[in-house]
DNA sequence: TGACCGATTTCTGTATACAAACTACCTTCT
DNA sequence: AGAAGGTAGTTTGTATACAGAAATCGGTCA
C-alpha cells in the first residue's frame, strides 16, 4: 500500500475502474461519461479523471475526438505484441544484469525466490505459493540490472493489457499438463539466473525472451482450445473482431 | 496540431513546464508548488496538475513523499540506459518489420525520406533539412512493424529525458567531424531499411541498436570533450552528482 | 545556547460551480 | 418525406472553494 490516506479517492477510482473494465463490465467501444461514472463509483470527477488519464496511458481506455474516453478494443495481435515487448524488455534487463554484474544482496534474494519456486513446483503443485513468487521473480529481474530507468519500463510493460507475467495464471489450473508447464517455466527461471551469474548476456537475453513466449502459448491455447477459459483471463473480454 | 482549443490550458501547461524544466530553469531537487507555478504560468491548478502527472510519467519530475513534485536529478547512467532502451525498442520494431513484412505505402514513404536524407548529407550539409527528416525516419521506423502497441512504446522511449533521436542535434554543428558523423548515421538508416526489406530480422535489430549508440557517443563527447555544449542539449542541465 | 512546542501559513487532495462545446431530438418549412 | 434549423440536455475543460496534512517560524523554557 503506497499511502493509505493521502490519495485515497484517486487510488480507489483507479483500482475500481480498472477492475470493472478488466472484468468485462463494459463492451469495447462503450463511452464512459465522467459524471455518471463518478456517481457510480461514489467519488467526484477530479480523482476519476486522474484515473482515466492513467488507464488511457496503460492502453485500457482510449480518448475519442471530443475528449471523452471509451473502452479499448484489442486484437489478438495487440496482446501478442505486448507479450513480445515484455519479453524484449525483460531480455534487456537480463542481458544488462549479466553484462554489468549484480549486487550480492539481489543475488541472494533471487536465490531464495528460486528455491521457493522449486518447492512450489516439485511434488504436489502449490499454486497459491507459486503465483506471488513468480511475481517476485519478475519484479527482481526488472531491478537486477541496477537501473531505475530499466526497472521502470520493464514494470510498465507488465501493465499492458494481458501482458503481465501472471496474466494467464487465473484459469490455468484447468489446463491439462499445467504442472508440467510450470516446471518448464521454473526451469527457465533457473536458466536465466544462471546465465546472468555467468555473465552470459546473449544467453540471458534469449532465455528471457523465450520465457515470455510461454504467455503467448497460453494465449493461443486459451483462445483456440478452450475459449470458455478466456473469461477468466483479465482483459481478454476486450478482444474484439 | 492536435486540437487547438479543446485542451488549450493543459497543452500550454505541458509545453511550458516541460520547456522550463528542460532549459534548466530549475535545479534538480527544486520543489514545484502548484499554486505558485500555476500563477506563474497564468493558468489554474487543474490543468497544471494534469501536466505534472504527465511529466512525472515521463521521468522529468518525481513525486515526493507528501504528494508534491520536484525536478528529477539524472545521472549519466540514467541517460545512457534510456538511450540503450530506445535502441532496444527501435531494434525490435525493425526486427518485427523485417519478420512480418511491411506495407507498400510505408515502404514508399520510407524511400522518400531516405532520399531526402541523402540530399541533405551529400555535398554541403543541409542541417535544417536533416533534423525533421531524421525525426520522420524514426517515426516511420516505429510504425513499420504495423503494430500500434509497438509504435506507442517506441515513441514513448524517445520521450525519456535526453533519449530522443534528435536530442543531441542541438549543438552539434560545433562538433568537429559532424558532417562525417551524420553521413555515418545516414549510412545506418539505409542499412536498417535494407535489412528490413530483405527480411533479415536479426541484422535489422542489431543495426538499429547500434544506430542508437551514436547518441551515446555524442553524449560522451559532449560531457568529456566539450562540457560547454551540454547546456545546449535539452535536459542535460539536470544531470547531477 | 539549544531544543522543543505551538500557532500560523503553505500545500495538496477533493468536490463543485460554471461555461463552452457537442449531441440529440423535435419542429418546421419546402 | 426529407432537409434544415433551433433548442434542450449532456459532456468535457477549467477555475475555484474548502478541508486536512505538512512545513515553517517564533517563542518559551530548560
Amino acid at each position: 500500500m503506497d499511502r493509505q490516506e493521502r490519495n485515497a479517492q484517486f487510488m480507489r477510482a483507479l483500482m475500481d475502474l480498472r477492475s470493472l473494465v478488466l472484468e468485462g463490465e463494459f463492451v469495447p467501444g462503450d463511452r464512459l461519461p465522467e459524471t455518471t461514472l463518478a456517481e457510480r463509483l461514489g467519488l467526484s470527477r477530479t480523482p476519476l479523471r486522474q484515473a482515466m488519464d492513467r488507464l488511457v496511458d496503460e492502453g485500457l481506455l482510449e480518448r475519442n475526438e471530443t475528449g471523452g474516453v471509451r473502452v479499448s478494443r484489442f486484437s489478438m495481435d495487440d496482446i501478442r505484441d505486448a507479450i513480445e515487448l515484455r519479453g524484449v524488455l525483460e531480455g534487456t534487463a537480463a542481458r544488462l544484469a549479466a553484462e554489468r554484474g549484480i549486487r550480492p544482496g539481489l543475488a541472494e534474494e533471487m536465490a531464495q525466490v528460486l528455491d521457493g519456486l522449486d518447492r512450489a513446483t516439485e511434488g504436489e503443485l502449490d499454486f497459491k505459493a507459486y503465483v506471488p513468487l513468480n511475481d517476485r521473480f519478475h519484479d527482481l529481474l526488472a531491478r537486477l540490472a541496477g537501473s531505475s530507468v530499466i526497472a521502470r519500463e520493464v514494470e510498465r510493460m507488465g501493465r499492458l493489457p494481458a501482458a503481465s507475467p501472471g496474466a494467464f495464471m487465473q484459469g490455468q489450473e484447468l489446463i491439462p499438463d499445467f504442472r508440467a508447464s510450470l516446471r518448464r517455466a521454473q526451469w527457465q527461471h533457473r536458466a536465466i539466473f544462471d546465465a546472468i551469474r555467468n555473465r552470459e548476456g546473449a544467453r540471458a537475453e534469449a532465455l528471457a525472451r523465450e520465457h515470455a513466449r510461454l504467455a503467448r502459448t497460453n494465449l493461443e491455447y486459451v483462445t483456440s482450445q478452450d475459449p470458455s477459459l478466456a473469461e477468466r483471463v483479465p482483459g481478454l473480454s476486450l478482444v474484439g473482431e
